[in-house]
DNA sequence: AGTGAGATGGCCT
DNA sequence: GGCCATCTCACTA
């Protein structure tokens, strides 16, 4: 159990992406620590990319944190009652991140079809695991934070990793066609589409 | 299985 | 005032 370094964060957003598939996410947001495989993200590429938060530079309130260095996280609110999970990558007032769009909770919990429907979307992921607000611009590689990222030594094969466009991303024009949703094939835990 | 609408409120123009 | 990096349920067929 090895916590990703901050500059594990510091590369292009679509390596750190990828290289995100298979590390464990561990959440403290309640007083009880929860382990979580990642297995499915989104890339989204800054001030040229439509699809993204910080389309040309955008800088406002909710966008801040995604200027910091690579490694904090950058948590916001959609749709007035779901809040999703990224983490922000390359250098300071770059600001790009990667969504993390689904989880499979550690160890298997014995009811699996059950843990199942409670991680497979980014909404669901926050609601199940109580990620909001407070847990914006956390370092995620301080094992103190209530949210960090380690590698356990869970392989994945670059043919493992599936490419496919992003998802509710269809008001931005061809940038919706960019393959940057990055997940595990066949992982029973990927968000449907 | 596929489509459509409602919930619900902060954020941005 | 309108728009969402969502989710769920109801409806059609």
């Amino acid at each position: 159990m090895k916590i990703l370094p901050q500059d594990f964060y510091f590369e292009d957003t679509t390596s750190v992406a990828k290289a995100l598939l298979g590390k464990s996410l561990h959440i403290n947001t309640t007083g009880t620590e929860y382990k979580a495989r990642i297995v499915e993200v989104e890339a989204y590429l800054g001030i040229t990319d439509p699809a993204c938060h910080t389309f040309e530079g955008r800088r406002t309130p909710r966008t801040t944190s995604m200027y910091l260095s690579g490694g904090h996280s950058y948590v916001y609110q959609i749709y007035g009652m779901y809040f999703c999970l990224n983490v922000v990558t390359r250098t300071e007032n770059h600001p790009e991140a990667v969504l993390i769009r689904a989880v499979e909770p550690l160890p298997l919990a014995a009811k699996f079809e059950k843990s199942q429907l409670v991680s497979n979307g980014p909404g669901k992921l926050c609601r199940h695991y109580a990620i909001n607000k407070e847990h914006n611009a956390l370092p995620m590689w301080h094992k103190k934070s209530a949210l960090y990222i380690s590698d356990d030594g869970f392989k994945v094969s670059k043919s493992q990793i599936v490419s496919r466009p992003r998802i509710g991303v269809d008001y931005a024009g061809e940038a919706a066609a960019w393959p940057l949703r990055f997940y595990l094939a066949d992982d029973k835990f990927v968000s449907k589409k």
